[in-house]
DNA sequence: CCATTCTCTACCGACAATATCACTAGGTAATGC
DNA sequence: ATGTTACCTAGTGATATAAGTAATAGAGAATGC
């Protein structure tokens, strides 16, 4: 079963119970084997972490924001019972920092409250915050009263004092000024920058409440529900053309007012000498720079437009919601004025008019909420919630609520009330028609989490806004030069936890439910029985369910009356979905990079609290630094939007018709009508044609409407920045590999999107960057199966229709650039040869943004060949010089091909053989003769292609005859009825010959596999878990505890995350939820973790290449990658060439494959394995000796001590109480370790088990044979008694140590010969 | 023929575990003459038998009935042997190991000649024509769940009349499809099964253990039990079921016939059955907005008598004035199929 | 403990099933002393 | 004030859902006699 994954969950609270449970394994039994591999050791977070302590960490910090010390209190004195001593101590002071800072004045009441708490929980122990917030307290009593501070600084001795005046984020400078003064402390005794910090007199680094001054301030907001308010309609106009693109709206308009923007615009546009332009929308950035010749004009250009964007980013990702709501009032006021006629009608022209009658419809019902939520957000418990307000509530002529309702609402009140309301329907529709925009069936669940999890973010985005402005004031005031990035890097995070699931769906689902209830469109029907058209008004959306196959789930529906006009038009895009206009964060810890305004981790997990955790503590070790540093490179290259590949892809797309790979213009529903209905009493058969018919042209409507919607999205946003520059924030996914956050459009997409992309920056192409543009369109072309002369020469016996393509690509004589293989990237190619062949400067000089693309050939076998040391896979794979370069696709072809033209042999024979009793022969020796024949003749290198791609993968028999069949459907010759079989056989062939080609690679996949099986069903003697087992009814399991987890060379710890999840259900208003829990305990699933470690192993390398790679290009010339796809500037790609290679040499020049080992025995020292050994060996004799003192010990009072072998609980138990019964493990300790190996792979099995084998081949296949009586009777008879030999077991089982057999052996391939390996990559 | 019968008894394998094969003729024969298909013996009914695995019961059958065409189904290879030598020298009894799961195994026993019987209208059981199948296997239940529907559309077999269907089922299939309107096991197809057929409960048999598993879940239930009512026409203590079937499963034994109750809004039938079914415990006031886009604001004010009522609850007939008022809807939704998606396969991309 | 039956089938990015019920544990209210 | 019991509730695990499996194969895990 799959249930829903609560990502966010995992990013803080989780990793902070991890932390909590590292520190407590470490002084445990449970410290990490090696200081140096490290790393938590996973864990089921047994008693300390529930879901009740998220939701009220949570609970806790909103009451606190809220000024609701009551409930708050009662909340942390709830903590206690669920929650370790130091988080305690951090609920606490953050209720005394909150409560210091509203209440300045209430001094005496701080150190009174913080006695009690002491009193009433004795797990309490304050730390230095907590001092130093009471030393805080404390000075701001000063004027009226000196007592407090002179008990306070008693009471925390001076060593104490030093110590926390010395940590500069725990004080302000005033108090700590004040302190200084008071104590008479001698100032020479603080570090020198404390000391430094008092004498510069500096303001203290403190979050001040100054609003912002983009903030839509609250008398807009109390207009923005009366529609009749037209006062600010002037100011806020936004730019004329609306419906260009939203983000456009959102980048650009709500800027206006601005003067400093102005101000940096003018510099701008000095510096480029163009003209002046108040209206954004007008200017293009890129086109100013290009103007630019002098480099230094140019670095101030740079420097003034990313202090420009620093702002326009930051209002960019704070103000999407705001910039929504005005421009549908906006719209509505418009067209209220405009059209007057169809005034209550929908207006098709105007979705935003539509949209804005839906909020105003729903912002009732929001408010209705938000009035309970306030009244039931004071009480501390359910139960305390006074008798009046229940009365209220529950009065029928009032909210007429029943008693469970309150208690549901009760359960999220607090958050409801942390947002702007008029927010709430906003977000609402937006996620609604995103979804809308996005998927073909619109799931209850998405829609409910993605709604509530937007809640959050409006109330983080809030808090996060109040200390940003403070900073940003705060440097205003200094006039620095710039706001650099580094600046705010410095600000302390604001800690805040994660609303937990239950809130967030819950939130989601009243959201969602509000607003289904309350949107209505204008209906028309037919009258079944009059046949007369009636109207009438109808929800726009419900709620229902769908069964997928025989499963159930809850899907919103529109209404067909809808007839998409929620589609294409005016969407709203996340910011923090797009690419960046100025640099991202940099990355300084896991949870510190990218988006200014969101906690983004490094890595992506879908909600596994143990990778956050090693990462974690990877993070803290200054572990990951390198990897840091590489993936800044990546964020900090720029890039814009390539206008001439934009304009003619609108082009292509306004046309509505189908182009290359764009799909034509579909509805949302297709019509069905098409398809004949069979009659009711048809056969049963025909009524699933039909259904299976319906279903395909659904689906592939659904599948075109995706795709059509999905590019509609690329160019929005493409066309929104244009002209200017921007940035890919990204991060890793577990193993390493690098994304851009932005996951609409990127240069990781499909040929549409990168053939959008360019470099901000420009190079001159230089002596050889002409030859580099050809290669890389040759390269689009799919001519890379040929040396670099023929790639070029292909090009340039090409030139004319180059030039002609390039001058006028849709013209029909000019289609020669469809027919490559990467169409639209290779347009944007031959755009830019033919712009260098006619820069009048000579091509050397003619400044190119293109990015030239240099790609590994196989690369995943390249590393499997550099790992093994494997000289003819390392030929094949190019990692050796050769004079072309070498392709493997082809040469698996060949030996395919072989291999079939001796079956044809064999079948030819077979058929002599056979010669006249061909017709009788069975079906099967038929096909033997027949299917070679069949295939011979259409093997291509496209048939085995994908197969042998996708073998690093670990395909297996089933993907891979799936994959030739779909090749074979392809062709239109092929008789359809054979394609089963003959993919099949082809199937085997083409694995067996990669194999056989790849012999080393094999071994080490072979070597991995195993390795994750042992690792997987490795026991753990750990008496909380084993506990933990016994306690559920179900079977006790003791294997399945370990991950596989392996440190990548750059440092990077990867935990493979594959568990089985077990679910829990959330209710909610509308349904249940099914979400994912982390706190139980998720036994590891071996089969993927065995079938996904070879492939995930040589992604975490080639992911370290290529970030080695990004790092050493840092600075020298510009870098992006595609995993194994790396690119720069034409001019470069000699450099980059150079790079990447020495790092791959670098990289191989361990043998990387005993370092795993070597870890893995480190890592999982403490881990038992079960084994079996013959019963009548030495070992085993002792053994059994134990075993039975164990037997005898946990026996029944009536039964009989008898030796029997012991299940794997059972021996994990015996280790338990090895006090009692001696260790059996120990003994096998002491035992020599190849012996035991011996004994392991020793067969168990004697001739005993063959009998029994020959017994149930006879039982399936010979049963036909059994036509006397007598062997009927006989065997009927002897069936029972099939265990006779198997009575007296043969071998028993046992715990052994932890052990990983020795790993294939090191081939003679020397790595560095890659180093002039021209076609390595290419 | 009991002979023979004898012989055939040779021909199931010893080591499954999973089935329900009648190893006894003579409870066979007990079983025809319970359910009066002795008297049927005068119209010699084509018999169409699938899965008679080793053909115990098939013979009984054939002795009652003296089909003047008996269809033995059976695709297994293991039982071909012994079937073979069943029907060897018998025109009036034929062997294919053509799939009866497989619908155009039966197209072509029509198309062949081998199933000729008239059509009779729906007022009468259909007196030359019946049905036995052995579904007591993985893919049984469904097999169940299809004949019902095409007897709702009057298709198959059934667009003959209203043909005897003879079922070996699973116990829990046998409750589901003949839970009565407010029972522990009602579900949708229950309320299909209550719309197209009548039902005779021939064995119900369950191990003891099975059997107080069931009472102690019954007894700890809020719903009644469909037990309390199906009372087989052979009680357990009248079979020797250790020795009668060789593989100790749980069966039941059921015949079904065909109701002559024709619904003419077959699409909207299925439709509301099927979204109200959905959620059955919560009453109508609530499920009725599953069917559309305003259906409860629109439909709830005709059905005010149903509006607290449960579909778990509702009899066909309730169910009905419902399905009649959804049909009126002016506003109903006018594709009433939905569709699953596929999860999607990866694509290569090249 | 071994034989039968079931499950799954290419890595990552990625994106997902729900309703209902019986049972249990743990708490609260009620009641009796 | 304290013990006991009935009652209530939330949480958990189990089971059913729909109703073609269009074909095939082989390994490994789960199940159960």
């Amino acid at each position: 079963m799959v249930a829903r994954r609560f990502r966010y969950l995992a990013a803080s609270n989780a990793a902070r119970i991890w932390q909590g449970r590292l520190a407590s394994t470490m002084t445990s039994s449970y410290r990490a084997p090696m200081a140096n591999v490290s790393t938590p050791r996973y864990k089921a977070p047994i008693h300390l972490f529930d879901n009740n302590r998220n939701h009220t960490w949570t609970l806790l910090e909103a009451c606190l924001d809220l000024n609701n010390f009551k409930r708050a209190e009662s909340l942390i004195l709830a903590l206690e019972n669920i929650t370790q001593s130091s988080d305690l101590t951090m609920a606490v002071n953050m209720y005394l920092r909150k409560f210091i800072d509203t209440n300045p004045d209430r001094n005496q009441d701080v150190v009174d409250w913080l006695q009690l708490i002491k009193l009433k929980m004795p797990n309490f122990e304050p730390n230095e915050v907590t001092d130093a917030l009471m030393l805080r307290n404390a000075c701001l009593a000063l004027p009226r009263s000196h007592s407090l501070l002179t008990k306070a600084l008693s009471t925390l001795g001076k060593p104490k004092l030093i110590s926390i005046l010395n940590q500069r984020e725990l004080l302000d400078v005033e108090t700590v000024k004040q302190v200084v003064e008071y104590s008479q402390l001698d100032i020479q005794e603080l570090s020198t920058p404390i000391q430094q910090l008092l004498q510069d007199d500096m303001s203290p680094l403190e979050s001040t409440e100054i609003e912002d001054t983009n903030t839509v301030n609250d008398d807009e907001i109390v207009n923005i529900s009366d529609p009749i308010a037209k006062n600010d309609a002037d100011t806020l106009t936004p730019t004329s053309s609306i419906g260009l693109a939203s983000i456009r709206y959102a980048l650009k308009g709500l800027e206006l007012n601005d003067n400093n923007e102005d101000h940096d615009i003018l510099k701008l546009c000095a510096l480029s000498n163009t003209p002046y332009s108040h209206n954004l929308e007008d200017i293009n950035f890129f086109e100013m720079y290009q103007k630019i010749e002098n480099p230094e004009d140019r670095k101030q250009f740079d420097a003034i437009l990313e202090k420009l964007n620093i702002r326009r980013q930051q209002t960019l990702e704070t103000k999407g919601l705001e910039a929504a709501r005005m421009r549908w009032k906006y719209t509505f006021q418009r067209l209220v004025k405009l059209d007057q006629k169809s005034d209550a009608n929908i207006s098709l022209h105007s979705t935003d008019k539509l949209k804005w009658e839906w909020f105003q419809a729903m912002m009732p019902l929001v408010r209705k909420e938000i009035e309970i939520a306030k009244l039931l957000a004071p009480f501390p418990e359910f139960n305390k919630i006074s008798t009046s307000v229940l009365d209220v509530l529950t009065d029928k002529n009032g909210y007429n609520l029943t008693r469970s309702e309150v208690k549901y609402k009760f359960f999220y009140a607090p958050f409801l009330l942390l947002v702007n309301p008029e927010n709430l329907p906003a977000l609402t529709m937006n996620e609604l028609i995103r979804l809308h925009n996005q998927e073909f069936t619109l799931k209850s669940t998405i829609l409910m989490e993605r709604i509530g999890k937007n809640v959050e973010k409006e109330y983080q985005l809030g808090q996060q806004k109040k200390s940003i402005a403070g900073i940003k004031t705060e440097e205003a005031s200094k006039d620095a030069v710039d706001l650099n990035p580094k600046d705010i890097e410095t600000l302390p995070a604001i800690p805040h936890a994660k609303w937990d699931p239950e809130t967030i769906l819950r939130i989601g689902s009243l959201l969602l439910k509000m607003f289904i209830s309350s949107a209505r469109i204008r209906v028309s029907g037919k009258d079944p029985i009059t046949g007369l058209e009636v109207k009438s008004t109808a929800p726009a959306f419900y709620h229902t369910y769908k069964y997928q196959m025989s499963t159930k789930i809850g899907i919103i529906k529109c209404n067909p009356n809808m007839n998409d006009i929620l589609i294409g038009e005016n969407q709203t895009i996340n910011p923090q979905q797009l690419p960046m206009l100025c640099k991202p964060k940099p990355w300084t810890s896991w949870n510190s990079g990218g988006y200014w305004y969101a906690n983004t981790s490094i890595i992506r997990t879908n909600n596994c609290p143990e990778q956050e955790a090693y990462i974690d503590v990877a993070s803290s070790r200054n572990q990951l630094n390198a990897v840091y540093e590489g993936l800044n490179v990546l964020n900090d290259t720029s890039w814009t939007v390539n206008k001439n590949m934009l304009q003619l892809i609108s082009k292509i797309w306004n046309s509505k018709e189908t182009f290359i790979d764009i799909p034509a213009h579909v509805e949302a529903m297709p019509d069905l009508s098409s398809i004949p209905k069979p009659a009711r009493d048809c056969d049963p058969a025909a009524l699933r044609d039909y259904r299976r018919k319906c279903r395909e042209v659904v689906l592939k409507n659904g599948s075109l409407y995706s795709q059509r919607c999905d590019l509609n999205y690329k160019l929005d946003i493409a066309r929104a920045l244009l002209g200017e520059k921007f940035y890919m924030p990204h991060n890793l996914d577990f193993r390493g590999r690098a994304y851009p956050l932005s996951p609409h459009f990127n240069h990781l997409g499909n040929d549409v999107s990168r053939s959008l992309l360019i470099f901000w920056e420009g190079k001159k192409l230089g002596p050889n960057g002409l030859w580099w543009l050809k290669l890389h369109l040759a390269n689009l072309f799919g001519v890379n199966k040929s040396n670099y002369a023929e790639r070029i020469s292909f090009v340039d016996t090409n030139i004319e229709k180059v030039i002609q393509c390039a001058e006028d690509p849709l013209n029909k004589n000019n289609s020669w650039w469809k027919t490559a293989d990467a169409p639209f990237q290779a347009l944007a190619a031959c755009i830019e040869i033919r712009e260098a062949l006619n820069c009048p400067q000579g091509h050397e000089n003619y400044i190119s943004h293109l990015a030239v693309h240099q790609d590994g050939s196989c690369n995943g076998l390249q590393h499997y060949a550099a790992l093994g040391g494997d000289v003819e896979g390392a030929r094949e794979v190019n990692l050796e010089r050769a004079d072309k370069p070498q392709d493997v696709y082809s040469r698996v072809l060949e030996i395919v091909k072989q291999k079939v033209a001796k079956d044809i042999i064999k079948g030819q024979a077979l058929e002599k053989e056979l010669e006249g009793k061909l017709t009788s022969a069975s079906q099967n020796i038929k096909a033997q003769i027949e299917i070679p024949n069949l295939v011979s003749p259409i093997l291509t290198r496209k048939i085995v292609k994908q197969t042998v791609m996708t073998n690093v993968y670990g395909v297996t028999f089933v993907g891979a005859r799936e994959q030739i069949s779909n090749r074979l459907a392809d062709l239109p010759d092929f008789p359809k009825n054979k394609i089963f079989s003959s993919s099949a056989y082809l199937a085997k062939h083409v694995l067996n010959s990669v194999r056989e080609l790849f012999e080393s690679a094999h071994e080490i996949q072979d070597w991995l596999g195993m390795a994750a099986k042992r690792i997987c069903n490795a026991v753990v003697i750990d008496k909380e878990l084993s506990e933990n087992y016994k306690s559920k009814k179900s079977k006790p399991k003791v294997s399945s505890v370990s991950a596989v987890i392996w440190t990548n060379p750059l440092g990077l710890p990867i935990v493979q995350p594959y568990r089985e999840s077990k679910t829990r259900a959330v209710t909610t208003e509308m349904q249940n939820v099914y979400i994912v829990d982390p706190y139980s305990f998720q036994p590891v699933n071996t089969r993927k973790q065995r079938t996904a470690l070879p492939p995930n192993y040589v992604h975490s390398l080639d992911a370290s290449h290529m970030l080695m790679t990004a790092r050493a290009c840092a600075n020298r010339i510009t870098f992006a990658s595609v995993h194994d796809s790396y690119w720069t500037h034409a001019s470069d790609v000699d450099c980059l060439n150079k790079t990447l290679r020495e790092k791959f040499v670098e990289l191989h020049s361990t043998y990387l494959i005993e370092q795993l080992r070597n870890e893995f025995l480190q890592r999982y020292a403490d881990h038992l394995e079960i084994v079996r050994i013959p019963a009548d060996c030495d070992l085993a004799m002792e053994i059994k000796e134990v075993h039975l003192k164990y037997i005898a010990l946990t026996k029944e009072k009536s039964s009989k001590t008898k030796l029997r072998i012991l299940t794997a609980s059972e021996l994990v138990d015996l280790e338990l109480r090895k006090d009692k019964v001696g260790s059996a493990v120990d003994i096998v300790r002491n035992y020599d370790r190849a012996k035991l190996e011996q004994l392991c792979a020793e067969p168990t099995k004697s001739s005993g088990s063959q009998k029994q084998k020959s017994l149930k081949t006879k039982s399936e296949e010979e049963f036909n044979d059994f036509t006397n009586e007598e062997e009927f009777s006989d065997s009927l008879d002897h069936s029972a008694n099939a265990s006779v030999s198997s009575s007296k077991a043969r071998s028993i089982q046992i715990l052994v140590p932890f052990y990983m057999p020795p790993i294939p052996k090191r081939g003679s391939f020397d790595v560095r010969k890659v180093l002039d390996s021209p076609y390595f990559f290419s | 023929m009991q002979n023979r019968t004898l012989e055939c008894r040779k021909f199931f394998p010893r080591f499954r575990k999973t089935g329900v094969t009648l190893l006894n003729y003579d409870l066979g024969k007990k079983i025809s003459s319970k359910l009066g298909y002795d008297k049927l013996t005068s119209f010699h009914p084509t018999v169409v038998d699938a899965y008679p695995e080793c053909g115990v019961f098939s013979a009984s059958l054939n002795s009652t009935l003296q089909p003047k065409k008996h269809i033995l189904m059976e695709p297994l290879k293991m039982y071909s042997k012994g079937l073979q030598f069943l029907v060897q020298d018998n025109p009036k009894l034929m062997y294919t190991s053509n799939d009866p799961y497989d619908w155009t195994s039966f197209k072509e026993l029509e198309e062949k000649g081998y199933l000729k019987e008239p059509v009779v209208p729906y007022s009468d059981v259909h007196p030359s024509l019946i049905y036995t199948a052995n579904l007591v296997h993985t893919h049984g239940e469904q097999l169940v769940a299809q004949y019902l529907n095409c007897m709702l559309r009057r298709s198959w077999l059934f667009k003959y009349g209203r043909v005897r269907t003879l079922l070996w089922m699973n116990p829990k299939t046998a409750l589901k499809i003949l839970a009565s309107p407010g029972y522990q096991n009602r579900a949708r197809i229950s309320c299909i099964r209550e719309a197209v057929a009548d039902y005779r409960v021939v064995i119900f048999h369950e191990s003891p253990e099975s059997q107080a598993k069931a009472k102690a879940k019954a007894a700890a239930s809020r719903f009644q039990n469909e037990r309390e009512y199906l009372t087989p026409l052979i009680p357990d203590s009248e079979i020797d079921f250790e020795k009668d079937f060789p593989y100790q499963n749980d069966f039941a034994l059921i015949e079904l016939i065909p109701r002559d109750n024709y619904i003419e809004n077959l699409d909207e039938f299925e439709y509301v059955v099927t979204h109200l079914m959905m959620r059955m415990k919560v009453p109508l006031r609530v499920g009725l907005e599953y069917l559309g886009a305003g259906a409860l604001e629109d439909l709830a004010p005709k059905l005010p008598h149903l509006i607290n009522k449960t579909p778990f609850n509702m009899s066909h007939d309730e169910i009905m004035q419902i399905v009649e008022v959804f049909t009126l809807w002016p506003f109903k939704p006018k594709l009433l199929l939905d569709f699953y998606e596929e999860s999607l396969l990866a694509l290569g991309n090249n």
